[in-house]
DNA sequence: ATTGGAAATAGTAATGATTACTAGTTTTAC
DNA sequence: GTAAAACTAGTAATCATTACTATTTCCAAT
């Protein structure tokens, strides 16, 4: 019995399963509390915690200080504006090429990679032409 | 007049240059407080943050809480070890191509990049072996 | 060389995201 | 039904980083 059922798990997951601009835990905790009005800041953390460590979603470290949710766990790649701080899905060829790479002259193992790309999104691309 | 000269801002430089594994600030502070004893953290701060966005540094966010500095300035990647969390540097070949792939299908202005690699270091692959 | 003011400093307080703690509640295997 | 394990709300603690303040240092113009 590792795991057990909690209402709250579910509303959070599902929750995240609506939004594609990948949450803050405080985003995800000021929409939660419509539905569940007493739901505690720390529920939110842990379960955000716990389902990224079963692999149902994701957790990303963009730079910015706080950690985003994504609850699509395909592979795919983040961009970041610089102006507005938001996080867009990119959509653009597999570079797992990049992993290879780095792995030919070290000598450790290595698992994985993160990538993240910066600088202006389109609406703030628009906004700067004036 | 925009910067002046300060000798505790000369003292953090020449430490992280002796350095090549990214230490935080925390680590800078304490040696740099050897040399010169009453040395304050938020000088520590701020002249990293000041170095960094003049160019002479960079400022490494791996996504482990806490912000890493480096004085290598050129273009090189880094790999962050799950085991012991230490930052190396990887000798690799140039994947800026990944900027261009990122660019062909978005719609804003795509900057730069930050790419991580994560795994186990050698020495950490070693030990794990028994 | 003196000096006026901008920039820097030490020391400390504040901030803000995240985690830890605790007493009580919910889930679930038997 | 019941008991143990997992979970919760609410709150306190942690920890990296930034902000504040009174004082000191640097340096360009006199």
């Amino acid at each position: 019995m590792a795991l057990k059922y909690s209402r709250q798990r579910e509303v959070i997951k599902d929750f995240l399963c609506t939004r594609k601009d990948h949450p803050t835990a405080d985003v995800v905790y000021m929409n939660v509390r419509q539905q569940y009005p007493n739901i505690s800041l720390g529920t939110v953390y842990r379960n955000l915690t716990l389902l990224s460590d079963m692999g149902e979603i994701m957790r990303l470290r963009v730079g910015d200080g706080v950690d985003h949710f994504d609850a699509d766990t395909s592979p795919h790649n983040h961009f970041v504006c610089s102006e507005c701080g938001s996080v867009i899905d990119l959509k653009m060829e597999n570079i797992d090429y990049i992993q290879e790479a780095a792995g030919k002259d070290f000598s450790g193992r290595i698992d994985g990679y993160t990538a993240y790309f910066y600088g202006l999104c389109g609406s703030c691309c628009g906004k700067l032409q004036s």
